[in-house]
Order: structure tokens, then C-alpha cells, then sequence
DNA sequence: AATATTTACGTAATTAATTACGTAAATAAA
DNA sequence: TTTATTTACGTAATTAATTACGTAAATATT
């Protein structure tokens, strides 16, 4: 049990669950000391049967937070042990009445001394302990019922996640970089829209079409892949225009395109830059979400060489 | 889990393995969540041997307190899952010897990561519960390590059963209570010295030899059986001796012999006696104990007509 | 040195619970 | 009324753990 301990919190569950195995145990030899011929793990069944909480397999079952079929083995046994007997339903034929007999009602006595006994041994317990331990059980099972532990820890795992993601410089001479930034945008582009000739000519060579204009091209690298793409075209002496911002549908949900937006958008200050300057579609929702957060807002008129933008924006740089 | 709930104490043990095994099922949707190939039960055995706390068979089965059977068969799935690989041991070749390959190494990585989330989650679990769960488990084990329930409810067992004995009038008419007499002081008395005459007239016809002579004879009734046998037999007019106090082998613990006693001094209270005067052997320690419980002091100079007598005692009534 | 006991481990059997799945009855929908 | 869906239950298979037991090596005893 030690090593239990030592790890605390976080084998909680593995020592909840030794814990009350070793509880368990105890209360089989309790049993035994009380002459009964009665097995621990039906204790739960033949309770809600003896004090007509439940009648029925299914509604046991309900009833303990077991299994039917668990419950429906252990009818079987306690049957043959002589504690009940079965009958099918009067209305519901599907159904199987469970009773007690008369040997059942005679344990049903003694079970009621050995509750009794075993409530004042509990607290005895009880005031041995500074702190209430089933108070405190409880407690934590609301607590983790309200939100699970896998939901808690999903927001950290993603924060990991996004701290492994980096942003680096497109390469032309590096071919796994010209091939993601195909990839990544014409997988986007063809899902909502139709390919463009513009589209074409840049994502066949960012080279040409970005960096020789004096623009720059990014991408986000996770786990040795690239999994993101953006591009800064120049469009005046101080503003340029963002694009080809695209993130691999393995990676959504990391923040990539955060991460991206923010990296570009402080190579444009960087670059002494005064404006960013966007075009996209009303139709991509998490796009108009990220951009909006990184601080761009909606620009009235426009005209646009690309016919799938309808929306533009626009980002003033401090 | 609601039922446990409302049993409370007495279900404490069913509930905590419950809890357990939810939270368990919930470290499993967290392994997946951080693409871990590991079993929830892999758990203890891998940080045991990645952190280099035991590394063989039977050390880690004590570490962690599972039985090496266990043991052994998920270091042999671990190793076949590609984390473990096994030696037989340098010094000792009875021993195996575990240890992590490169990918259990890699696993150990992401186990950090993982543990380093579950310790913040845990912590936020933490603040938002008034008592502390872990903290509460670990008293509680403390407190029956120190003494187990079955060890706590014995006492009030034997209060109970002891509830259930009855003293009866020995009835002269009732076959089971003349047979009843004979066997159990027969019993003892063969048991330790030999039957002598006086017995055999006073064992065969207690009617004859107590009642009749102005004495009594009480006896203990137990779940419909006769478990005790005591007699008083007139020695003067405000004196009577206490003899054949006998308790069947079955019921013995249950305090039998006290309420017996206790019995037979109220009797003689009521019958206005002013002594009472009663003969044994040394060798009878529980019996001197119970005379002596009883408020009976030894007497020096007597003779008896039994020859194992060599211990006298009197009790003089207030 | 010979013998007995303890220790380390593994195989097989057992126990306790589950999930998967099939059947029949009851209920709802077309 | 026919058909689809849900419910109640049970059998069989599976999973996770144990206990029982046997073997071989190490250690203690005579």
C-alpha cells in the first residue's frame, strides 16, 4: 500500500479501490464471525431485496449500480443457497420477481444485528479519524461527477501539445517544405472552394510568388512535421497581406493557427510594417474566430483578385 | 452509487472500490488522450521499474502489494507490448530481471508529462473539495491497521449473544434438562479428574439431591439449548454451596459462567442467605477467575468430601 | 556432505466481474 | 394491423485478479 501512498493523488483511484478490497475482506470475516452463510458480494442484492427497495433483476441492478447480468448470476446462487426464490412476473412476463424465503427472512434478522454492531463499530472508527472519510469520498465524487478527470486534464494536455508546436521559416530548398505548403492549402482550398490560377502559382512556388517579392512564408512544425502554413505578401511599402493560413487536419485544435498568426504578425513589426491586410470567405468560421482574435477588423469595400473572398480585414500595427 | 451512499459506514468498503474503479476507468480515457499504449494495470509496475524502485519479479509485486503471479504475467504482456525486457539474474538465477527498452524509456518520457498534468489536475480537484480525500483514505487505513473490524465488532458480538442467554429453574419433568445436566458436568469433570461417588448421586437425580434438600439448580438456555449448569445445596440455615457449575465446550467465550453466577447470587439474596461457600481445584483457572469476578475470597482451612477440591471460597452476601 | 527449509518464479485453476449478444415480451409508430 | 424499437433477462465469452501448487535455486540445519 505504500507505493500507493507515496504517488498521492495520482494513484487515487488504485488505492480507493485496495483500500476497499481490503474492507471487503474484513467484512466476509465479519460475516463469518456472525454465523452467516452469506457471500460479500451478495450483500448489496440481498439488501435491496430485503428492505424492498427493488424487486425485479434489472431494477436491482439500477438499484446497486451492478450489472444485470451480475445480478441475475447472483439471484441464481442465493436461490440455490435457499435465501430467495423466483418467480416471473404477474404483469411483465419478462420479468423475475425476486423473494425472500423463510430461511431469507432468518438472515434478514441477523443482518440486521450484524448492521446494527457494524454501525456502532463504524463510529468507533469514525472518532478514531480527524477527518470524515466517507464525507470526503463523497465530496470527491461530486466533484469529479461535475467534471471528469479526463475533461480537467484536457486543457493542459493541450497546452503541452502547443508547446512542442514550433515556427519556422519556409525553406525552397528543403522539398518536404514545398511539398507541406501544397498540401496543407490545396487540401483546404478544394474541400470549400475551387482552385484558382493565383492559387496555383503560388503554391507551386512560394519562392517566386512570397520571398523574391520581399514577403515571407512560415510554417509550424510539430513532431517533425509540418503541419501549418501562412504566407505575408507585399502589397505597398508598408502593408502586406496575409494568406495561405492552413493548418493539417490532424493538428486542429492545438492553436496552430494562433500561433501562427502571432508569429507573423510580429515579423510584420519586426519588419517595420504598418498594415496587415487579409481576404477570406464567410463560410470558414474558425478563420474569421482566429483572425478576429489576433485583433483584424472587417473592412467595408474591397475588391479582390481571388473569387472565393468576400469578407477582408485589416490589422493597424502599434 | 447511490445506494452506498445510503448505507453509509457500513457500506464503506463496496463504495471505495466502486469510486476506485471509476477513477480507474478514467485513467484509462487519459493514457488514450496522451497516445499512450499502456493498460491502467500496467501502471504501478512500470513506474516501479522506471523509476527504479524494485526490478525484479517478487520486488515489484511487494512494492506495489499485488501477488508476483500477478506480477509476473504483465511483465510478460509488457515485455511482448515492446516496454520491458527481461534477464534471468547475474547473482541470483532464480530471479528475473526487468528492465525498460528505448521505447519503454520513450513511454517513461510521456509517463513524466502525463504525471506532471494528473498532479495540477489532481491539485484543482483538490481545492474545489473542502476535505481531503487522500489524506482522509490514509488515516482511515491507519486507523484499522491498528485494529481491524472484525477485531472492533467482536466485543459487541459477544454482547449480543450473551443478550440471548437465558437462566432457567432446572424442571425436574423435562428430559432435556435432566440430560442437559449430566452431559455437560460430566463432560468437565472427566475431563480433568475423575467422577466420584457424590457426583453420580447428585448428576442422576438433581431433583432429589438439590431441590428437594431446599436447594436450587439454574440452568442457561442458549438458541433453544441448555449450555449451562449451577446448583446450591443447603450446608446450613443461611448457607448454601455453589457446585456444578459447568458450560458447554460450544458456548464457551460468551461470559455464560458470569450470568450463571450472577443468578445464582441473586437466588440466594432473595432466599435471605447469608453465605455462600463453594469448593474447586486450583487447576480450574477461568472458574477461580470467575468466582473471584464474582467477589468470592479464598478460604483458608477446609475439608471437602470431593477429593479434587483443594481451593475454598466463600462469599458473604451484603 | 546430506538434508530440510525458504525463496523466486511460473503454470493452471478459480473467482468475480464485465461485455457481447440473442430471445422474448412490451411498447411505440406507421 | 404490421413493423420497429425498447426493455428484461439470460448464456457465453472475456478480462483481471486471485489462490493453489510445482520446480529449481539458494540458504540453513544437522
Amino acid at each position: 500500500m505504500d507505493f500507493y501512498r507515496t504517488l498521492g493523488y495520482v494513484a487515487l483511484g488504485s488505492y480507493m479501490r485496495r483500500l476497499g478490497e481490503v474492507s471487503l475482506q474484513a467484512s466476509a470475516q465479519v460475516y463469518q464471525m456472525y454465523g452467516m452463510e452469506m457471500e460479500v458480494k451478495w450483500f448489496p442484492v440481498f439488501l435491496s431485496v430485503a428492505n424492498n427497495e427493488a424487486e425485479t433483476v434489472s431494477k436491482i441492478a439500477e438499484y446497486i449500480g451492478q450489472s444485470h447480468v451480475g445480478v441475475s448470476l447472483m439471484v441464481k446462487e442465493m436461490t440455490k443457497a435457499g435465501l430467495f426464490e423466483t418467480q416471473k412476473g404477474a404483469t411483465d412476463k419478462r420479468e423475475t420477481v425476486v423473494l425472500l424465503t423463510e430461511k431469507g427472512h432468518e438472515m434478514n434478522q441477523r443482518m440486521h444485528e450484524l448492521l446494527a454492531d457494524l454501525q456502532d463499530t463504524m463510529n468507533e472508527v469514525r472518532s478514531e479519524c480527524e477527518t470524515d472519510v466517507l464525507r470526503a469520498l463523497m465530496e470527491y465524487e461530486q466533484v469529479i461527477l461535475k467534471k471528469s478527470l479526463p475533461e480537467r486534464i484536457k486543457s493542459r494536455l493541450k497546452q503541452r501539445e502547443r508547446n512542442k508546436v514550433t515556427i519556422v521559416s519556409f525553406d525552397p530548398a528543403n522539398a518536404t517544405h514545398r511539398e507541406a505548403f501544397k498540401r496543407i492549402n490545396y487540401e483546404w482550398i478544394e474541400r470549400y472552394f475551387k482552385v484558382e490560377p493565383l492559387d496555383m502559382e503560388s503554391l507551386e512556388d512560394p519562392e517566386k510568388f512570397y520571398i523574391k517579392k520581399g514577403g515571407i512564408v512560415l510554417l509550424a512544425e510539430y513532431q517533425g512535421q509540418i503541419v501549418g502554413t501562412s504566407a505575408l505578401k507585399p502589397m505597398t511599402d508598408d502593408c502586406m497581406e496575409l494568406s495561405k493560413m492552413g493548418v493539417d487536419t490532424n493538428a486542429k485544435g492545438l492553436g496552430i493557427g494562433e500561433l501562427l498568426g502571432q508569429s507573423i504578425i510580429e515579423h510584420a513589426q519586426q519588419m517595420g510594417l504598418k498594415r496587415l491586410y487579409l481576404e477570406t470567405n464567410s463560410r470558414l468560421l474558425p478563420a474569421l474566430n482566429l483572425y478576429q482574435k489576433l485583433g483584424f477588423k472587417t473592412v467595408k469595400d474591397f475588391s479582390s483578385p481571388y473569387s472565393r473572398a468576400d469578407v477582408a480585414m485589416e490589422l493597424w500595427l502599434g
